[in-house]
DNA sequence: CGTGCTGTTGAGGACGATCAATGACGGTGG
DNA sequence: CCACCGTCATTGATCGTCCTCAACAGCACG
């Protein structure tokens, strides 16, 4: 997608809002008539079972869609909705303009259609890591999520998640994502301290992890503009 | 996606082709200049890893585009293949065809767009399924195969899969599967008879499935169609 | 009539869940 | 300032699930 067509999405945008962590940005069984996208800060794409537990999808980072599969299959209730793990900030675009753009001609669709394959292609992932053992499991989310960070200039080596966030993406109960997480720091990848999930070696831990990364590689990614159009630090 | 969008589509495929069980569609590491279309027959969508052992990630039925992510992200390289599991036919639709759809109006690229969402859906809702124990997640499979098969007309209650492939779309090992399909027998959810999967009763086992299907409720079907052009029984 | 693939069965062991209790930290109100 | 509470992190003990290894039976194929 070139600058010129970022330029009129984001002149499209409108209602910044804000949202502290553990709120709901896009709640379930809910229809809507804009997408939301995020500006600032990590959310957890997830869905709550009805025995309260709940499943981590995926994260997303400034410069992601938070619910366009709204919008190309609105009759479809996955039961999944988006939930706030830090403070942060979200802008929201109208169907209606979507719509226009679309037809203004493909390579706006192109664009968009690259992103959920992308998802898709993350989501398969995630099922062959799913497969592998605790350790490898909890590894790759970390790997991952630094890969992401990275991509849109967060270079800390401290992730926002609780390991109840880690448990929940990794289908892994918070106690034994605890151990796992001993166990790195036993291996020198995770920082000593309690109390903070900071990575100090992470190319062990892309070893442990079997991490690959070339998945992550996207082509024309539809992120890394959000941020120059917010400008907010991180 | 009005009928006689289908009809431009057909008249676009050119070059079918035959393969038997155990045959590569789409191989791993290959690049590609047109995308591939099931005619007729079973296929998984699968990784091979290293050690040998595979992951089927989903399984494909007559109406469905084997490798539109080489499409969408060409430089990607999940080293996904899809791989024939019964006797199939294929079509063939070049790049150059869909680029010209696609610049016709939105509306084919939403129809395109909207299938790979549908897919990154039932990925999500395997993910949910990988959580649970063996029973559930090998009926959740067994179940989500035969509301696929009815959905282009396929009412058998036999499903042509090896307990291999059973074992590999799900996760688990070969042995317990069978242990598990033991257990389903003796449920009489599936007939006694060995060396066959058949589901005797449907309603029992979308019960001990926790199946919901709801997520298969796909509005305006890319399938449906192809079973009109190429007219073979099943 | 061997050879190979799928399915079946048994025994032992590893991994991760669950239950339960405690510690560390931050916020709130008396 | 301190007691109280909620959330997150940590640790121990026990138990169930599922894997691995190993052997064998049925069936198709040449």
């Amino acid at each position: 997608m070139a600058d010129h067509e970022l330029d009129e999405l984001v002149q499209l945008m409108r209602g910044h809002r804000h949202v502290g962590p553990g709120g709901d940005i896009v709640r379930a069984h809910e229809s809507m008539r804009h997408v939301t996208i995020l500006l600032d800060g990590v959310a957890a794409v997830q869905r709550r079972l009805e025995d309260g537990r709940r499943r981590i999808y995926s994260f997303q980072y400034p410069g992601d869609f938070c619910d366009l599969s709204h919008y190309v299959l609105p009759k479809r209730d996955d039961a999944v909705g988006v939930q706030a793990i830090t403070d942060f900030s979200i802008a929201i675009i109208d169907y209606t303009s979507i719509d226009g753009l679309l037809a203004r001609g493909p390579t706006f669709g192109l664009a968009l259609w690259r992103a959920t394959m992308l998802d898709a292609s993350i989501s398969r992932h995630r099922l062959l890591n799913a497969s592998s053992s605790a350790l490898e499991g909890v590894a790759h989310i970390l790997c991952e999520q630094l890969a992401l960070r990275e991509k849109i200039g967060i270079t800390t080596p401290i992730l926002p998640l609780t390991q109840i966030d880690i448990a929940d993406a990794a289908g892994l109960s918070v106690v034994h994502v605890n151990r796992v997480i001993q166990t790195l720091r036993g291996l020198d990848i995770l920082s000593q301290e309690n109390h903070r999930v900071e990575v100090v070696d992470r190319k062990q831990l892309a070893e442990v992890a079997g991490f690959d990364g070339l998945y992550l590689d996207m082509p024309q990614l539809l992120s890394n503009w959000v941020v120059q159009i917010d400008g907010s630090p991180r």
